[in-house]
RNA sequence: GGACAGGUGGGUGAGUGGUUAAUACCAACAGACUGUAAAUCUGUCGCCCCUUGGGGCUACGGAGGUUCGAAUCCUCCCCUGUCCA
């Protein structure tokens, strides 16, 4: 899912999205609550008719801005009191206001007000982060439900640190909650992979095959076809579209920093092996001399491609648990023992 | 021809006797980025060496000079800008 904070999913129109076949995209309370105001937002209609986005698409609750804007907050038990980062005005964000927010937005899937828990933390912290995040779902969920449901599918997140028996404990707790689906959150904010794969793995396992189970703020291409492996069905990142702005490109043979002078005279494409519109059309020399130049266009052409990488990559996994060349059974086998490249392995093999 | 103002590292531009291999910004080069305070941030940025930390050399238009010590003060020269003839 293709990150779009602000109601817009940075250097790339709707239009191009849709043409790109992302299904669906996310927004963000925290950040659509200060400006515009979720009460214009439904005044006009609602999130899909503001930006013009017929299809479905996922709100953060701002749970994740009360880790990534730390310095900016104060967390207590009734909810997190907030210094705007726009105009310093104080706003205490709960999880009630964080559900009324999101059903005036109106997006299809909602999500809990959350407590993201850091790294490295112990295990007192994730566990108190845990229990926070227990009760504000528990309270979020009351919300949802006092208002109707709104016709919103409410997800619930696990948190528990880089504890895995906390990790269990979180998902089945969560799934007693018997929601429409369930989230992963507090990962890859700053710990080594591996504790990041077996932090996912103890909370998947735990979690309904017949409900979506999404994966958040994750991650890069391979992270991606790792997790999935895995049996998440979900994730978001803003890799994509904030490398593709600081001119790292995702190829099939790996990153390229298009900056690099070592471009500046190629006048091949960025990723012969992809078939994106960027690739079909524009050389590498090009493409870093946008960069070099700050030129809008290179923002442009490099998110598109990036999201085209990754949108491809998440194909070409669907197409391969199609044939039954991919799946939990698959990944389970080669995870314990396993490099990244291990994990291509089942869809390279198509 | 005359009067002022000024010439600093790739560029713009601080610095007016030691704490200056020289502020800052830009350019250049490299790195980072994972539920977006991000078209952002960080590092390097005279040359040569041992390479933690340092050592040597060359540098603020040119040539002299004053001084323990000069990008900074003095003399002459060259060049640039503005104004007056």
């Amino acid at each position: 899912m293709p990150v779009g904070t602000r109601a817009t999913v940075k250097a790339i129109a709707q239009e191009d999205l849709e043409g790109l076949g992302a299904e669906i995209i996310l927004a963000n309370t925290y950040h659509l609550y200060l400006r515009p105001g979720h009460e214009l937002i439904r005044e006009l209609g609602g999130l899909h008719r503001f930006a013009a986005w017929p299809h479905p698409m996922l709100t953060d609750s701002g749970g994740f801005q009360v880790f990534s804007l730390g310095a900016l907050n104060k967390i207590e038990e009734v909810g997190v009191t907030f210094r705007s980062h726009l105009d310093g005005s104080q706003h205490q964000l709960t999880p009630e206001l964080a559900i009324e927010v999101q059903m005036a937005l109106g997006a299809d899937i909602i999500m809990a007000f959350d407590d993201c828990t850091p790294y490295p933390a112990t295990t007192e912290q994730a566990r108190a982060s845990l229990e926070r995040t227990e009760r504000w779902a528990e309270r979020s969920r009351a919300e949802w439900e006092g208002k109707g449901r709104g016709g919103q599918a409410l997800f619930g997140i696990v948190q528990g640190g880089m504890y895995p028996e906390l990790r269990r404990e979180a998902a089945e707790r969560q799934v007693e909650r018997g929601l429409p689906g369930y989230a992963i959150g507090g990962v890859s904010v700053g710990e080594p992979r591996e504790l990041s794969y077996a932090a996912v793995a103890a909370a998947v396992a735990r979690l309904p095959r017949d409900k979506p189970r999404y994966l958040m703020g994750v991650g890069t291409p391979e992270e991606l076809v790792a997790y999935a492996g895995m049996g998440i069905d979900m994730m978001d990142c803003v890799l994509p579209t904030r490398n593709a702005r600081n001119g790292l490109l995702f190829t099939s043979q790996g990153a390229v920093a298009i900056k690099n002078a070592r471009h500046a005279r190629d006048p091949g494409p960025l990723d012969p092996d992809c078939g994106c519109r960027v690739c079909r059309r524009y050389s590498r020399a090009y493409l870093r001399h946008l960069y070099q130049s700050g030129e809008i266009l290179a923002s442009q052409l490099n998110t598109h491609h990036n999201l085209f990488h990754y949108l491809d990559t998440m194909r070409q996994v669907r197409h391969a648990i199609g044939l039954g060349q991919f799946g939990p059974w698959r990944a389970k086998r080669t995870y314990n023992r396993s490099t990244q490249t291990e994990w291509l392995s089942p869809f390279s093999a198509t």
